[in-house]
RNA sequence: GGCGGCGUGGCCAAGUGGUAAGGCAAGGGUUUGCAAAACCCUCAUUCAUCGGUUCAAAUCCGGUCGCCGCCUCCA
């Protein structure tokens, strides 16, 4: 049984999808103006995460997330670069994309972009018109907040206009000052939109409303983002949405905590706009492999803050390495199967063709280390069904990877198999590949073969000043060798 | 001012009533020509702090201190 958090309630519910095995789950894109700062990676690896962990669970899910390509930021940067928004935005998509793909990161089923929907978004905003709830003004059109009695449900935001004194601006014409804009007039030189009020642009908020409307009804089982979108952005999509269709519009409002960044090593580590510091994630990516990244992401539970420096990111890589090399020891036990032989042990294949969400507590009774293949998928499911507790899954990971170790001497065929069958499935779940990343621009293989064997020319005639040279140097350029038995094998960092 | 979160070993981090998971780092040992990897052992009588409830609290309640987020663009 699944339990999600949801703000809402704050309070953990059985997770029960509006349509049986059917997911409707939108997450809240990027602002395409600029480059990815670490930030972006979390919610982008922890939603990819739950996504993959339903489908794990047997669920079909729909994951929708907007790309933002037309908002005043975008318009200010475009203005600076002088190039047009269409071309900045198009940029900045492309480098995201390519930085989420890195980080293992799955392509949405659905990418809507905002410039794509323009006209649902009028549609919609037209819907609240006729209903009474959306009034215009000199500078645009705007969400009566009044009209809809549950406005501050979700963020627990109060509604009444006492606090005005930390507002920024005052709008005299607005009938509410929490009243949000569903559509912008333009100002000259700026991109618009013919619409029935006037030339502008769509408010900020409107584009998720619209766009999951048009792929969904606008009855989403799952609507993610980070913590900073629930108020005011959720809170209005949810007042807009829920105005319009009178359905509830999210059952399960996730948010995921945010990524904060402290000195390190004497450093200081700026959290800000300011460029060319290590918050950027290509920096982050010169620090560590971006499976460290995504593995260091993980390794705290999506709603807790999360410290960034890269003493911690170093810490990843170290014990993800622990992973791989547990993953290629099991992988030459299986090598040494023979020929012909079956090679999937029964209790594998009784777990694999049960229903993911019945093998909880099913009975998969194995002997031997096929307990603790057993176990292992037995507690990563019940951490996973815990609202997504992958530290708690990554634990079982690594109490799996010792019971593994201490029992590979003694290990047969079947058994490392089954083992290996496991650890790689939960890791796919995590989105973790089992094989470290192959590395580039170290030099050939044929070159580290090379050099491998005149060291073992040089061990064999106990040269060992000449073989422990080659080794360190290797070593100094990322290329560790392993002597097991006659035989040297190496691992490129 | 309003709303919310966090404070667990050197560094991270699970744990929300039953007597402290896991990772990284460190030290000792086994193995190795030496390494690497792996394995074994050591590493929080204690969970910011004070007080309360309870047979029992890191976990519940109240106070205090410290840090952070949102309320304005922000993942």
């Amino acid at each position: 049984m699944l339990n999600i958090y949801t703000s809402e309630k704050r309070d953990k519910l059985t997770f029960k999808p509006r349509n049986g095995k059917e997911v409707m789950m939108y997450v809240c894109g990027p602002t395409v103006y600029d480059s990815c700062h670490i930030g972006h990676a979390r919610p982008a690896v922890v939603f990819d995460t739950i996504r993959r962990y339903l489908e794990y669970a047997g669920y079909a899910v729909t994951f929708m997330s907007n790309i933002t390509d037309i908002d005043d930021k975008i318009i200010r940067r475009a203005g600076e670069l002088g190039i047009s928004c269409a071309a900045l935005a198009s940029r900045y998509q492309d480098e995201y994309e390519a930085d989420m793909a890195a980080l293992g990161v799955r392509s949405p089923t659905i990418r809507p972009k905002a410039t794509e929907h323009i006209q649902d978004m009028i549609d919609l905003i037209k819907d609240l018109e006729s209903k009474g709830i959306a009034y215009c003004t000199s500078r645009g059109v705007w969400f009566d907040v009044s009209k809809f009695a549950d406005y501050g449900r979700l963020s627990g935001k109060v509604t009444d206009d006492d606090s005005t004194e930390h507002r920024v601006e005052t709008d005299p014409e607005k009938r509410n000052q929490q009243d949000f804009a569903l559509w912008k007039f333009s100002k000259p030189g700026e991109p618009e939109w013919e619409s029935p009020w006037g030339a502008g642009r769509p408010g900020w908020h409107i584009e998720c409303s619209a766009m999951s409307g048009k792929y969904c009804g606008m009855e989403l089982d799952i609507h993610g983002g980070g913590a900073d979108l629930c108020f005011p952005h959720h809170e209005n999509e949810l007042a807009q949405s829920e105005a319009a269709t009178g359905k509830i519009f999210a059952n399960y409002w996730m948010h995921n905590g945010f990524i904060t960044v402290a000195k390190d090593d004497g450093e200081e580590i700026k959290m800000g706009k300011s460029k060319g510091n290590a918050f950027w994630l290509r920096e982050a990516f010169k620090v560590s492999s971006p499976m460290a990244l995504r593995f260091w992401i993980l390794g705290t539970h999506y709603r807790m803050p999360l410290l960034y420096k890269p003493s911690l990111l170093k810490s990843a890589e170290s014990s993800i390495k622990r992973i791989y090399t547990c993953v290629e020891a099991l992988g030459e036990k299986i090598a040494a199967i023979a020929e012909g032989e079956e090679k999937a042990p029964a209790y594998l294949i009784k777990w694999g063709e049960t229903a993911p969400a019945e093998r909880m507590g099913a009975d998969f009774v194995a002997a031997g280390f096929g307990a603790e293949v057993i176990k292992l998928g037995t507690e990563f499911i019940s951490a996973m069904n815990d609202d997504f507790n992958t530290p708690k899954a990554l634990a079982a990971i690594f109490d799996f990877v010792n019971a593994a170790n201490s029992a590979l001497a003694a290990m047969g065929g079947q058994d490392a198999y089954a083992a290996s069958q496991m650890l790689i499935s939960v890791l796919g779940v995590l989105g973790l590949p089992p094989e470290r990343p192959a590395a580039a621009g170290v030099g050939g293989d044929d070159y580290i073969r090379l050099l491998v064997d005149i060291r073992t020319e040089a061990r064999v005639k106990k040269d060992f000043a000449l073989s422990d040279e080659i080794r360190d140097k290797l070593a100094a350029i990322g290329v560790q060798l392993n002597d097991k038995g006659g035989e040297t094998t190496w691992t490129v960092s």
